[in-house]
DNA sequence: AATCCTCTATCTATCAGTAGGTAGGTTGTA
DNA sequence: TACAACCTACCTACTGATAGATAGAGGATT
């Protein structure tokens, strides 16, 4: 059986439908159902764990209509971490909102929630680990997710007494234990590892 | 072009490869580069980061003869895994050959190596974080990796002065700011945040 | 010495399944 | 009518995996 395919066409115009630029519009209900799907998803195995298949599968729609709302998976991929990150700091609210030893509880439980309620990996640690094979775009949210964390933290250790250099590396050590301590807690399968990793903290 | 192979003969014996089960053979030549790229793919991508098509594109074999050698993907990932683990602690020599202080950094300088020099994820810290959608063995041979660092370093923090109870928490601290911190460090493509995380410790 | 057998390590050819992606048509609603 | 949202029907590329064949090495039998 040789080749009898019609060829693939001249034109190739990009026609996709709204495009997922930054701040356009709202999302609608399926993309926004496209999205919680593909967070679950890649929070349970890395950005090749989301496929637009098993996304639509679920939604009850066909995989090329996913494409209608994101146009190629970088792109998903990518609105996938914005929206991860920005939610991740509007439920933390403002860094000096509260008192240094309140805030940084309010920390280390939207990383406990993420482990023990949903069951999941922090969708940005595992974008990390995964860094060197992750289209560039997303490499990009992922890298924005940690600058931003730190940039919290860092206000909250410096209101707490450490020095204005001291503060940067502590709040890049309590990321680093948190991220750690959900790989080591779902390795093992032992969520108390978690609050124990934690509870040495101090 | 239709089928003009000669016929298949009566035979049909399965016949794999040499069986990768456990402390069989040594690994031949080629089943040892196998396990080396497919080692350095895993760890810079994840599970889904190696295939035996690359493999065996890098070797010089075609992807079915990788099969030989393994007969599937999971043997692999759980061989690579293994030997990943024994030289691993294998480097690290008996927990309580040296003081606990150097024993300590030894250890540090273990994550730091691969981190600086190879430009690589830890291994068992790449697949703990997709551990949810590993096959069963690698999974398993994932958690043996931690359970077993874990004993090397309790024995180190017991022996420096934690009591029996305190020592593995301290383990489990470890180990999940080490890996933490190599995520973070390749996300912000900063290795001196490694360090700077590391040193905080104390 | 010649024959036979078995083993190792590879090949070619092919499979079913899944990946992301594209072209163009249909439908419901404002 | 216009557009959003979805469809059918493909495509190319790649996934792990299998069947059957083969070249060459080594040992045993005749």
């Amino acid at each position: 059986m040789v080749q009898t395919r019609p060829q693939p066409g001249p034109r190739s115009t990009a026609r996709t439908g709204p495009q997922k630029s930054p701040l356009a519009s709202p999302p609608s209900e399926t993309a926004s159902r496209i999205m919680d799907i593909g967070e679950r998803m890649a929070r349970g195995g890395g950005y090749n764990s989301f496929s637009f298949r098993e996304i639509a599968a679920e939604i009850g729609i066909k995989p090329a209509s996913v494409h209608y709302h994101f146009a190629t998976k970088e792109l998903l991929g990518a609105a996938i971490a914005s929206r991860y990150t920005e939610r991740f700091l509007q439920a933390l609210g403002a860094p000096d909102a509260l008192a240094p030893d309140i805030a940084i509880g309010r920390y280390i439980e939207a990383y406990r929630g993420a482990l023990i309620q949903e069951e999941l990996m922090c969708l940005c640690g595992m974008f990390g680990a995964q860094i060197a094979c992750l289209p560039e775009t997303v490499a990009h949210e992922a890298q924005a997710f940690f600058e931003r964390n730190m940039a919290w933290l860092e206000t909250v250790f410096a209101r707490s007494g450490f020095t204005p250099e001291a503060a940067r590396p502590e709040a890049a050590s309590l990321i680093a234990t948190l991220e750690g301590a959900m790989i080591l807690a779902r390795t093992m399968q032992d969520p108390a590892l978690f609050d124990a990793i934690l509870a040495r903290r101090n």
